[in-house]
DNA sequence: ATAATAAGTTAATGTCGTTAACATATGAGA
DNA sequence: TCTCATATGTTAACGACATTAACTTATTAT
């Protein structure tokens, strides 16, 4: 038998591992933990982890994988009360991104770090190709409705909208956007970048 | 006498330590290096580098000013060859910080970092502002000349204008644009960002 | 010339990631 | 049920690292 998850000794230690690591990186607010750390949140002896990953990096690629799911549930909360393929549904993918890296500010920052070996990173792009798909479908089914010409830029319109997210997120994030404008607001922002890319009319 | 600048024993521990570190950080490719590393390229003692700064961060952040004069440099030579307040220039700003993000991937990537203390982060706060004046410059210029009914708008213009730049950049910098978008090429995506923003019409 | 101080040295400390050597629990098959 | 291979855990130990302590030497101001 080769289930994944193997209850032997502890129970599940992977699992508890992951999970108390991630509370620790929420709870001190940064990324920057220590096998010991999460050892000892576990009651465990520090060597241990090492069953179940290969190093610490791979524990935290374990934790980014987390990360990656609390994003998608923000965003898939935020369709939830919109109509696909609207403005409305492009505006609240935006939010629930925004939303995400203040809310998870340390997992925000440590899921967008790249370290790890060739095979972990492939993984962990498909997860964010993932994410990407769901706003790629929602722009392409906007300008196929709205700006039907404009339909074949649907991949380059989302990469671009993508990234002005990112960046605004990115900024907030690093307290650069209060250093810049005082008055920044990050959705208005975005909001702004949106029509602004998709060609709308303010 | 208070010199910044006090040649003792070594000469100028202090800013071939700093030197010593940017080269490092250039020839690996990464800026997690080591305090052993950099004292022994300068040829001395680790602990002698406690002498010139607080802790390793300290050193870090010294290196960040060069990081900042860096770009600096690709902008102020990106200015050189066009008219001021043009779309042109704007452009060039642009293409100067993407550029930067991807000649010096590992200055840009220490450079958003935020550690240090309060001190620390209010002078390198001081020092990215400098560098988001000259495109807030410009693009009030431009607005004033191009588009008289929007100048009031030129710090919200810039500010979302450097966070397209910025997320382009980054996610160029972590591979993620070529994951996305197979052909996606930053200079244009960030022009058309800029024609956007602008509501110039391409 | 000398005292104060600046700037360097080696030794030592504590933390960390990681491996080695050893111990024990679990499940599969005799 | 007994036994053994293996999975999982423990403590001890190592090397790298940041940092501090204690000590030494060079420079400057008097």
């Amino acid at each position: 038998m080769n289930q994944s998850v193997a209850p032997y000794h502890h129970g599940d230690l992977r699992n508890c591992a992951i999970t108390a690591a991630a509370e620790l990186i929420e709870s001190i607010g940064s990324y920057d933990i220590t096998i010991a750390q999460v050892a000892k949140r576990v009651g465990v002896s520090s060597p241990a982890l090492y069953r179940h990953f290969k190093d610490k990096d791979a524990l935290l690629t374990a934790v980014r994988e987390l990360a990656h799911i609390g994003i998608m549930e923000y965003t898939t909360d935020a369709q939830d009360s919109v109509a696909p393929g609207t403005l409305a549904h492009i505006d609240a993918l935006g939010s629930a991104y925004l939303r995400f890296a203040m809310d998870k500010k340390a997992f925000f920052g440590l899921m967008w770090e790249n370290h790890g070996d060739a095979e972990e990173r492939r993984a962990e792009a498909r997860a964010k190709r993932t994410g990407f798909q769901v706003l790629h479908e929602a722009i392409e089914l906007y300008l196929r409705q709205q700006r039907p010409e404009s339909t074949e830029m649907s991949l380059q319109t989302a990469t671009l909208l993508w990234s002005a997210a990112h960046g605004i997120a990115t900024l907030q994030h690093n307290r650069l956007l209060d250093t810049f404008d005082q008055d920044a607001d990050a959705e208005a922002m975005l909001r702004t970048a949106t029509r602004a890319i998709l060609k709308v009319d303010v």
